[in-house]
DNA sequence: CGCGGAATTGAACTTTTTCAAATTGAGTGG
DNA sequence: CCACTCAATTTGAAAAAGTTCAATTCCGCG
């Protein structure tokens, strides 16, 4: 039941209502013309670059209150819903302030996630992307990773072998458990901060 | 006779005129108040963030016409002059067309570098940075690259041997040859953008 | 209960890093 | 203009990290 309503893509315009929307959802796609910029609600949506070599990027994971979406002329990735019933709104351009803070937003995210890139081992990447994910969901102990380890692999640029492998590593080392299969609990956020590179500082 | 003319550091505001720089001279600083946003108008200005751990990560290079500094509260990064004789223009804040235009223009360069990242061998990185420089600096068959292999190395997350040894591997292979030590000419941008992925179509 | 995607684990292989050393190059002072 | 010095680049060899391929195990869902 993945994929259906992609009817969502591009729709006609409208205020902003929040609308709610399946896993698997394209909310718009790469090289579609940029109509309108986006807001989560609840949830995590997703944006992915497509190579022509077939590889993807992921260039971004977005929470709740958080914008997407916000691009001149065509998009230049695809957002996909991560979290089944996530919520998210859309804007038209043309509320200066709210275009500019949208844009700010947009921006300070992207630049935080070439931070993340340029962590040098797997474990380090690993460590930084929970604590941002931790850091942007204002949870505390524990944090929903509701994206599979796939789309982790396709965002810090590893496979997911070593996405796992880390995993397991970080749980080896008593850094963080595993509830569930998407909901992590730390154990020792200043070793995980020093593992990470420390730019993220404990709570 | 580097870093000298340090004093630029936050200088007191003033209309935009074009301002022009010794290389390594700082044009602002990670954390100082972000009073101003800047454009680059000939040479080349890098930005860079100082991890906790003393690594340093590039986030990116600014070529001609291209925003940077265009941030809200703090500076995130540092930004330095690359080319001796660099010249650049400050903005203040205020004239909404021209501030999103700018913050457009950031958004793109950036999500473009995390395209750059997601390249998963350092001689496709490699070949993807050196299309990417000449797309943007306009030139065709030569391009000039002021900044050291170690500033190239802190941007694709790479040390300096892997892009020293990429460099030679991309001559051996006819890809490119090197006229000077900061001048490469383009042997081949068919074989070149295969290497990167092909997302950057030859002109 | 069984199916199929997701996650995990192992082992061989490849790439990149690391450490060390040699070479080149640019800028200085004589 | 040349010699000198220090930084940048290049290269080699060994070690470490990540990928690839293959095989299992785990889990959600019908």
């Amino acid at each position: 039941m993945n994929y259906r309503d992609s009817s969502l893509t591009c729709a006609a315009p409208g205020p902003s209502s929040v609308r709610r929307a399946a896993k698997g959802t394209i909310i718009y796609r790469q090289n579609d013309p940029a109509a309108f910029r986006f807001e989560v609600v609840s949830g995590v949506v997703r944006t992915s670059y497509l190579f022509m070599d077939g590889r993807r990027q992921l260039t971004g994971f977005f929470f709740a209150g958080e914008a997407f979406g916000v691009e001149q002329g065509l998009y230049r990735t695809s957002a996909e819903v991560v979290s089944d019933g996530a919520e998210f709104r859309r804007f038209s351009w043309g509320d200066k302030d709210e275009d500019e803070r949208a844009l700010n937003q947009a921006l300070e995210l992207v630049e935080n996630s070439i931070l993340l890139l340029g962590r040098r081992t797997a474990l380090s990447r690993m460590a930084a992307f929970l604590l941002d994910v931790r850091a942007r969901t204002g949870e505390g102990g524990c944090i929903h990773l509701p994206m599979s380890q796939a789309d982790m692999a396709d965002f810090l640029g590893l496979t997911v072998e070593t996405v796992s492998r880390s995993f397991s590593q970080l749980v080896r080392q008593r850094l963080i458990t595993r509830l569930e299969t998407h909901l992590v609990r730390f154990l020792d956020l200043g070793r995980l901060g020093a593992l990470a590179g420390t730019e993220f500082e404990e709570a």
